[in-house]
DNA sequence: ATTATTAATATGTCGCTACATAATATTGTC
DNA sequence: GACAATATTATGTAGCGACATATTAATAAT
C-alpha cells in the first residue's frame, strides 16, 4: 500500500465516484476535511485535486458553499493552435506566404463593433495567402488597430505573415476565438483553387492586450481542414 | 502598496514581462526561488503562478531542467460544449428529438479502428435528429460499443437521445473531439431541410472509459452554426 | 412573517519545512 | 574522446498552521 496519496490518486478516486454514480449530477460533495479524513491525507492534497477537476469542468467550487457536482455537464475540450508556418511544416509541407492586398480603411461596422474600434477609426486591412507545398492552404483577410499597434504601419507585410510578426512583437494578453463553417463564393473559390460550394473550416480569432482589441482575423482553410483536441 | 503579493500578481508580473519581451520565446527564466525573492513572495506562491501560466501554454516547466518560454507559441482555446438540449433550450428555442434508426450491426473500418473495437466486433448505430423549434438543428451519426455500456440495449432510445442517457449513466474518463466542415449532400440536406451543397460545421467525438471506446459520434450543424470560447 | 444583522462555516490562500524526482552538470574510468 | 557513475540542482509535492473570504445559517429586531 501507498505510503501517501498523491493529488492525483485523490482526483481519480473522486473522478471514480463521478462515474459511477456515486456522486451525481447536482449532488453536493462532503467537506475537503472529510473527503482528507477518509482517504488519509491532507486538505491541502484534496484540494488540489479538486482544482483539477474544477479546472475540468466536472465540479463547482465555492467557498462557504461547499463543492457541487455540475448540474448542466460540458464537453470541455481543449485545443492547441499553432501558426499555419508551424502547421504546415509539422505536416512537412514547405510553408510559403503572399500579400494579396493591404489597406488602411475604416473597418466594416461588424469588424468595428467586434474589436470595439469607435465607428470613425482606421484599421489595417491584410489580406494574405498561406501555401504548403506551393498549394493555397489558409486564406486570410485580417483587420489590425493601429492604435493599438503602431509600428505595424512600417513593417514590411509582403516578407512576413502579420500574425508571426504580431506574435513576436506584440502578444496578446487574451483572445475571443469561433469556429464555422462556410461555403466556398467565387473569391474563396479562385484564390484557395478549389469549385465553388466546396466546404471550408473558418476560424475568428480576435485578441487583446488589456481592454484594446489588437488584431481580428477570419482564416478560411482548404476543404478538408480538420482540428482536433490535443492528446 | 499590497501587504502580500497574490498568485495572481506574481502571474500578471510574469505575462507582463512575456508580453513586452522581457521574456523572449525560448527564454530560460529565472529560478523559482530568484523570483520569488525578487517579488518579495514564497517560492510556492511563484508556483502556482508558473502552474497557471503553462496550464495555459505559455511556459514548460522541468524539473532542474528551469522554465522556459516556449518556442512555438500556440494558441490554447478552451470551449465548453454542452448538451445539444440544453444549447437549444439556452436559445429560447424548445428542444426535441427525433430517433431516425437503430440498429446493431458491424460498424465501417474507419469507426472501428477509432473506437479500437475488433474488426468482428457489433456496436449499436444510432441515427437521430435534434430539433429547435420543430426545425432541424443537429443530426447525429453514432456507435455505441455495447462492451462498454450493455445496457444501452434496453433503452428506448426514441424517447431519450443516446447521449443524454449516456451522460446520466455512463459518464466518460476521457475524450477525443475533432471539428470540420462538410459540403451538405442530399442526404444531409433531406434530414436537414436546406439545399444540398451548404457548408455545415461538423462535431466528432468519442468518449473512452478507460481504455474501453464507449461511443463515437459525428454531429453535423445546420448551416449557420458557429461554436466560440468560452469567456 | 419579514428583514436586517451577526455568526458560523467550508473553501481559498500564503508561507514554510521537508522531502521527492527529473534533469543537468561534473567527475571518474577506460 | 566516449561513456558511466555520481553529484547537484531546480521544480514538484505533501503536509501543516494561520489567516482570508465568500457564502450560508442562525439570531435579533420590527
Amino acid at each position: 500500500m501507498k505510503e501517501r496519496q498523491s493529488w492525483r490518486d485523490v482526483r481519480d478516486q473522486i473522478q471514480a465516484r463521478l462515474l459511477n454514480g456515486t456522486y451525481a449530477m447536482g449532488d453536493r460533495l462532503p467537506r475537503d476535511e472529510d473527503i482528507a479524513a477518509e482517504l488519509g491525507c491532507a486538505r491541502s492534497t484534496v484540494q488540489r485535486a479538486m482544482q483539477d477537476l474544477a479546472d475540468a469542468g466536472r465540479i463547482d467550487r465555492r467557498r462557504k458553499g461547499g463543492t457541487q457536482v455540475k448540474h448542466s455537464p460540458v464537453t470541455r475540450a481543449t485545443f492547441d493552435i499553432p501558426l499555419i508556418r508551424a502547421e504546415v511544416e509539422a505536416k512537412g509541407a514547405r510553408y510559403a506566404y503572399r500579400l494579396l492586398s493591404r489597406d488602411l480603411g475604416l473597418p466594416p461596422p461588424t469588424v468595428a463593433a467586434s474589436m470595439e474600434l469607435p465607428t470613425t477609426a482606421q484599421a489595417l486591412h491584410v489580406r494574405a495567402l498561406h501555401l504548403a507545398d506551393t498549394r493555397p492552404y489558409v486564406l486570410e483577410d485580417r483587420w489590425i488597430n493601429p492604435e493599438t499597434v503602431p509600428e505595424i504601419l512600417s513593417v514590411d507585410l509582403a516578407a512576413i505573415s502579420a500574425n508571426e510578426w504580431l506574435v513576436r512583437n506584440r502578444p496578446y494578453s487574451r483572445f475571443d476565438l469561433a469556429f464555422c463553417a462556410l461555403r466556398a463564393g467565387p473569391e474563396e473559390a479562385d484564390l484557395l483553387q478549389i469549385p465553388v460550394g466546396e466546404a471550408l473550416f473558418v476560424t475568428d480569432r480576435t485578441t487583446w492586450l488589456g481592454a484594446a482589441s489588437i488584431t481580428l482575423v477570419r482564416q478560411i482553410a482548404v476543404p478538408g481542414y480538420r482540428i482536433a483536441t490535443r492528446s
